[in-house]
DNA sequence: AAAGATGCTGAAATCGATTTCAATATCAGG
DNA sequence: CCTGATATTGAAATCGATTTCAGCATCTTT
């Protein structure tokens, strides 16, 4: 409520004095500051941060676009992330994009309207040409998917070592008809691990069957929905790759229930090595992703492109990706 | 880049009357109108946002303060605001408090420097005397936890009954030497929820053991260790009611590698109802709370508050709680 | 034809800070 | 005693919008 004219008033300084103080410039004196500093206690005074922002250009504000927050791996990150952020002074606004076009160009206006200072694309929905005209507003950067057209700083895993290794292991268990449930196309990312699957299963002379394909799909009732589709199929695949933890969850549930043995009548690897990839029985076979090095290194690259104001430029950062074996295969 | 001085320039009109077809003000002649919206797209023109709280004093932004995001109920919970503020036209500032008093002081300051409009409080960290001075700058609502000295609006659940509910059925599964494990005093939650467990133990007749009553806890791995002090005991409990499901299904994770048979030689009962609850085997027994419900109710509010600017006051709101029996009991 | 209502427009004030620039005071060095 | 550096201060401009108020047409109504 108070304002800096009132300090000013109530000490007989000028707002400029007051402001000095506020932001601990030299060439005040001391005594002097610690009037406006009592006087500003007394009326319970807090700088208007829109002004601020409105005077300074800043809003020491960062947008993180997610897909989904309910997904537990978006939780791992965005909490990487806020601890970043919190610790240098910026604020997270947290924008689901639900998987949406549409939401996320509307996200990316948040830069535009000035609302933030930079923003961390976690979802991809968008081709780079749609995002490319957003740069010029502020530092954006990707982190976990990934556009190789784009030109923009990114921390990303190496997607197709993930489904190569995932894919090789099953191989090496002796599995040939091997089903693959991540997406083929539209996202690169998924495009990658993909290819990761179609090389071990070609280094092994193995043919891809494309009944064995399921589109992307992410939650646990997902995972349930393609086991019945292999349960009923006359010849069923021996394994199956599963795009994420939750969905590698859903197919072990539906097979134990319908009496098909995980590992020896279906074998299952997952993705993200999340929590309950431990939890469940048997443990599920995974790709660990390292969710809270991917979220820190991003948001320390932000933090560091805004403060720097652009010039310093990062390129393409590619973290480790590993294979945990459990019970599930 | 552009500002409305420019356009005005451009089109030859005043600033005002941009700012008139900006916020689609009537009394504007259509062809001006027109012409003010082509010079826009030209200059690609977008109004700076910071300009406009300046002068609206709104902000269009409402914090959100949990504990911890990797929690997947905080997950949920955001996700259901997150929602209902995107519909609404407002963004969501995620704050984690990390357990931390000091942390959740810090992030109520937001509402005191005008960079929220108001805030849910989802975590509740620090007593409503701290809290109080705070609903002067701005609305603020709890959602989830609650402090019953506290004059403000509350979308909570009936603990005291949930408590109840889950013992009551491990009594009448017939147990009679029962662990908690969920907190017994700092939060008025974790202490009601504890109520109802002791009010279903004196109404059986049975006397609480305080060697059953383990602090609280979080996570999976504080399950497991749980589980080893009761296994450690020479008269060890036949049922434990856990905090939250993640505890749980750290018990019962441990309980399965030491040949303890759930439910036959550990019942357990958790709490919240995630989807991991069904998902690891046994299902877990939980009770489930609504947090979809929880969340978009409390957005609703805290919008509506908002938009009458406190005109609307809002009382406790009490959410129903739902015992989900599955296998673990 | 006068009075009043309605439509359209812009100059200037305002929101609450920060920054530029100039003014003044004080002090050391030559 | 003069010159130049170093402290200390405030008036006024600025950031980019919105809002108030007043002015002037044009159109109804009596």
């Amino acid at each position: 409520m108070a304002t800096i004219k009132e300090v000013a008033a109530k000490t007989g300084l000028s707002p400029t004095t007051v402001s000095r103080v506020i932001n601990n410039h030299p060439y005040v004196d001391p005594k002097k500051r610690k009037l406006v500093m009592t006087a500003m206690e007394e009326l319970g005074y807090v700088p208007n941060s829109s002004a601020r922002r409105l005077r300074g250009q800043r809003t020491n504000t960062i947008a993180v676009i997610i897909s989904r927050i309910v997904n537990p791996f978006f939780g791992h990150l965005v909490d990487a992330m806020e601890k970043i952020a919190a610790e240098r002074g910026y604020q997270l606004i947290l924008c689901d994009s639900r998987l949406e076009k549409d939401r996320e160009m509307q996200h990316l206006e948040l830069l535009k309207t000035k609302q933030v200072d930079g923003i961390i694309l976690a979802s991809l929905q968008n081709r780079w040409k749609d995002i490319e005209p957003y740069t010029r507003y502020g530092p954006i950067i990707s982190c976990n998917e990934y556009d190789s057209a784009a030109d923009m700083p990114m921390i990303v895993c190496d997607q197709e070592y993930g489904g190569y290794i995932g894919t090789k292991h099953l191989i090496d268990r002796g599995h040939e008809k091997i089903a693959y449930a991540g997406g083929t196309d539209r996202i690169e990312l998924t495009r990658d691990r993909f290819s990761g699957f179609k090389r071990a299963m070609a280094e092994a002379g193995l043919t891809v069957n494309e009944d064995y394909l399921f589109p992307s799909f992410y939650g646990i009732e997902d995972g349930k929905n393609i086991f019945h589709r292999m349960y009923a199929m006359e010849n069923r695949p021996t394994a199956i790759f599963a795009g994420g933890d939750e969905v590698a969850a859903g197919v072990i549930q539906e097979a134990k229930r319908f009496h098909c043995r995980v590992p020896d009548d279906l074998a299952v690897v997952g993705f993200d090595n999340q929590p309950l990839a431990d939890l469940i029985d048997p443990g599920i076979t995974t790709i660990d992703q390292p969710m809270k090095l991917m979220g820190t290194r991003a948001m320390e690259m932000m933090v560091d492109m805004i403060r720097h104001n652009r010039d310093v430029t990062y390129k393409k950062e590619l973290l480790p990706l590993q294979l945990i074996v459990r019970e599930s295969t």
